[in-house]
DNA sequence: TCGGTTTACGAAATCGGTTTCGTTTCGAGT
DNA sequence: ACTCGAAACGAAACCGATTTCGTAAACCGA
């Protein structure tokens, strides 16, 4: 039966329920709060149908919902994943969030954010906050600059690191496949008659994507034997567009091809081609990372290497859940899963801006 | 003294470390666990000096954390914030997941957040996992089609609705200064010299939010005396842009200013202009609301109704944390706070789009 | 019909903190 | 020196579930 001091005024009022307990909840049904327990958890130590039914009928009847905190505390598992975003601002974060959101729920976990803004300070708080809370995974997009404190929370609990890598690379990643997509875009700009390409970078960036991005940029070029250069855009200021716009200068009119090697450069070389008029110089081809809505608008459409952010988002969940079972089901510290690398395909949205 | 269970092989191995409990603390520094209680909450019954270093420095040195889940459990908070936000890809819901989550932080909370896509149903069912989950308030970014549950929610825990009202409106809001932004881009595309308004409005969009700035608007033009209409576009089939461009071709040349009614129709407009050309047909006029990044470079610079999104996350939490400590203070259902409704005012960015 | 094994379920310990309540100690006032 | 009130702290109950362990009943083959 319900405490005194929980029973409130049901009575006459009709108003406050009382917060019931497996143990009401038990003795309602006739039977022991373990046989609630297991059935809420519906374990494998059966019970008879009729049993099952009786109690159901009562949960079904009093409304009652277990308190997480006690279920936690016992079990030491909460259902909880950490996720920690390095800028939401970006359209990648804002649709994986999304998709971290519905495959969590689909486990029925819930999700606990941090938003680090680019700091690592921050990202460090934020990585402790969690942890502290209790929750049972952790997927980290890393701003950098924290990636001992990954590693070693990596050890202490499942982590799934998501689009950026840590140094040395211990830790499960998922991410997409860099290298195909810029295949992908040099193709699209080659085609439309491309001669010489350049990668537009921005100073500050100096993460594992931009660099693998490069690197692979660099390839295809040598593969294909075409001529090209990595531009960086230097951060915020003037010299970066002047610089970019010595380029287009020296080129416009010699089939350049530009490549943004993410949403945020490509923003800014639409603010620094918007000087020279709203469509196109002639023979200037573009193309870009990350589909943002208005790649569909801007220069008629732009040619954009998009990736599956709901697959990844699926993926991550995946993996991290994998990892959850292991440490729950295996007591020593044997049955380690070693470090994966995850590569989702995206795919390339050919738009107007790399027509022939 | 740790357990057995939990010791591990700190000896040899140095590997894994005993996960201390409030208990091990207290015999380590000499006292009891309820003294280590106080020290980890700063409770008014304060302790030696002396004591409060010794407990310090043996948290200190052994890096003890309490566990939350029985911290939970004994206490009933849980130091956690549930927020539900209707559509992420929304810029406005990540800035004001950026805010929330940085304003919890600071507050020492953490953010539960579930995102429902505009999917009453999920909304629902995130309702309830939230606060099964043990959450100690909720923000709301409703959807619509949930009102009864919400209202329902707010009367069992401290709810704040963000941006997005519910019908009897018994519930705490935060929102936009809507009628004052609607002015001030009726003033800009007046002063810009349009003659005729239209309002441009989605069928599918039946919030609040868009009937609050529809009436504004309505007002605004016969404050002053203008001409003008709300335009409903069709959902994503053609109709809607082929009457918007009809609208634009009746009235282009004779002043024609429009206003998106958010975001996600100003894109939609962009499209259908993109099909008239880069640029704005001469006396067209336009203006919209949410300050998306693009904003800045669509025609050269579209005037906007931006949202003070930092301010209102702020407001958001500290509202509901008011409500979370007159629940955990008092005792009777006394002391409710009265619903309340704040109104953040934001600004109007004036760009080219606007310009004479 | 009888040992042996499974199945259904209850009693009680347990998770790791917080909180209440009571006791001791300390300092101030007379 | 003695009383009294406040401050410092400890013992033990408590939060509400899960989990272990034990037992009685049911089942089953010989």
């Amino acid at each position: 039966m319900p405490k005194m001091a929980q029973i409130a005024d049901n009575w006459e009022t009709g108003c406050v329920m009382a917060q019931m307990r497996i143990k009401d909840i038990a003795a309602e049904a006739g039977v022991s709060p373990a046989t609630v327990s297991r059935y809420l958890n519906n374990r494998p130590g059966q019970m008879t149908e009729e049993t099952r039914a009786r109690i159901a009928a009562v949960i079904e009847r009093t409304g009652y919902r277990p308190r997480a905190a006690a279920r936690n505390l016992r079990s030491s598992r909460t259902n909880l994943i950490g996720v920690i975003l390095a800028d939401i601002a970006n359209p990648f974060s804002s649709a994986m969030l999304e998709g971290l959101s519905a495959s969590a729920a689909a486990r029925g976990c819930s999700l606990m954010t941090a938003i680090s803004g680019n700091d690592p300070a921050k990202e460090a708080e934020s990585l402790t906050r969690l942890i502290d809370a209790g929750v049972d995974g952790l997927v980290v997009n890393t701003c950098g600059g924290n990636d001992e404190a990954i590693a070693a929370a990596a050890g202490r609990l499942p982590v799934v690191l998501l689009d950026r890598n840590v140094a040395d690379g211990g830790v499960d990643l998922v991410t997409s496949n860099n290298r195909e997509l810029v295949a992908g875009l040099v193709d699209a700009l080659a085609a439309a008659g491309s001669e010489r390409l350049c990668l537009l970078t921005e100073a500050s960036d100096d993460s594992p994507v931009r660099r693998e991005r490069a690197e692979a940029f660099a390839d295809e070029l040598s593969r294909r034997d075409l001529a090209g250069e990595v531009v960086t855009l230097a951060d915020g200021g003037a010299t970066g567009v002047g610089r970019l716009d010595k380029t287009i200068r020296d080129y416009a009119g010699k089939r350049l091809g530009l490549i943004a090697v993410n949403g945020l450069v490509f923003l800014r070389l639409t603010e620094a081609l918007a000087q020279l008029g709203p469509s196109l110089p002639v023979g200037l081809k573009i193309a870009t990372f990350d589909d943002y809505p208005w790649n569909h608008v801007l220069f008629g459409g732009v040619t954009t290497a998009a990736q599956d952010t709901l697959t990844i988002a699926e993926r991550v969940v995946e993996r991290l859940s994998e990892r959850i079972d292991v440490v729950t089901t295996t007591v020593g510290e044997a049955a380690k899963l070693a470090p994966k690398r995850i590569e989702i395909p995206g795919h390339i949205e050919h738009r107007a801006s790399t027509s022939r």
